[in-house]
DNA sequence: CGCGTGGTTATTGTATACAAAACGCTCCCG
DNA sequence: CGGGAGCGTTTTGTATACAATAACCACGCG
């Protein structure tokens, strides 16, 4: 994070994720520019990694919004992502270290600490949780796999600010990563799989709840792409 | 293909493809801004892209090279393609209208034609097929997997310049296709999906016998990736 | 003779000025 | 009253100059 492109990206993202600018609002790159305190040039550059990972969209005519997620848009990203991070399980089951099997260990009595807490600590189980994800596909090594879900994983965080996730969700989630460490030290790939399938289903059913039933979601039709 | 970064990019994956850049060569900015006859501004946004498609790599010290692809790589890419276009197949098997069938008739009539001539025109194979999956993917409906597929598809085109394909394969290829259109037609998701498996599992291997048995392949160490 | 060290060149990264394109407004005509 | 042409403003796209960093090479010291 030190050349100008990277801290206008760290910045614009966190921009976007404070909740500062609405879904569907325009941005230019002058704001962006004046915001993270870099010229335009850099700012460019950020602004192509955000359109990657969809947290901003243009419209036909180059002009650049914050991406709006419809409840369909996240059911795609959910199913897509299960897709390739149940592959990325099977994987890691067959080529975890036992090292890297305590870490996970680890990183999940992080996250469990951060469940039951007075109050839940949401941020320190949302990064003890992307973690705990970050070790598989690492394991999983299959470096394109961690470039197509580095753009799959990093979109939904928007909602964050949004959801008021319940303590038992959290509850829940530990206990599936519990389940897929099981999995990961019996060397069972369909296991993990299993686990890794229902974990993130799971998760879509919390976000969905969320953003309404099907159908419904915040659509405001910026017309994205142009392909 | 108007603006000046598109015609660079166009170029540059042109001079690619063409042969005249061996894999692990370095290329630099000014050499590429020359080449396409514009600044090194939209030169550097090509770049990107064609970073993305995978088909150059950056070293730790973001020195730019002509990607190398091993046989291993290939083999990833394709199981990942595999993966998602499967999906895809199942998802278009429900969607397509009477008027996408047509057309994809069409298209692998134009493809038979192209195997077909006193000798096989690779070229418009080539073409062809392609389309044919554009049309599938389309039909998915589901941007992102449009979105995702794209950097897979379009990285071991590389290759085709060394790869002699046996007018069998080709012939392999179109009665796959020919399937994949009945599995369509009969509104047959799973048909459709294992069809398309095979095909693509097939082509697989008829790259892979082009570069060599497992473990061999180019593998020239560029040490890609900053993360 | 090996190896670090300093300076030199090559290459990428950033800022800025300018060009092209899109938007929105007004005014005119039907 | 509606619609479109023209024009100023806003926004994105490109070129260029300069800054920062990495690679290269030669030299000197152990």
């Amino acid at each position: 994070m030190s050349r100008a492109s990277d801290r206008a990206y760290g910045a614009i993202r966190a921009h976007l994720l404070s909740g500062a600018v609405k879904a569907g609002e325009q941005l230019t790159e002058d704001q962006l520019a004046q915001i993270t305190g870099v010229s335009r040039t850099p700012v460019r550059e950020a602004v192509r990694r955000l359109e990657d990972e969809l947290l901003l969209v243009r419209s036909d005519t180059k002009r650049l919004f914050v991406a709006d997620w419809s409840r369909d848009d996240i059911e795609e990203m959910f199913t897509l992502r299960q897709m390739l991070e149940c592959h990325a399980a099977e994987r890691a089951a067959e080529r975890l270290s036992r090292e890297q099997i305590a870490a996970l260990e680890q990183i999940n009595r992080e996250l469990k600490a951060a469940v039951e807490l007075p109050a839940p600590d949401v941020a320190r189980f949302l990064d003890a949780n992307r973690v705990f994800h970050e070790v598989i596909i690492e394991a999983a090594d299959s470096p394109r796999l961690g470039q197509l879900l580095g753009r799959l994983v990093e979109a939904p965080v928007v909602l964050r600010t949004a959801r008021t996730y319940s303590q038992e969700d959290l509850r829940q989630s530990a206990r599936d990563h519990d389940e897929l460490v099981a999995a990961f030290a019996a060397r069972d790939p369909d296991w993990a799989r299993a686990v890794m399938g229902s974990h993130l289903r799971r998760a879509f059913h919390t976000f969905a709840r969320a953003v309404g039933p099907a159908g419904s979601g915040s659509t405001q039709e910026i017309d994205a792409k142009d392909a």
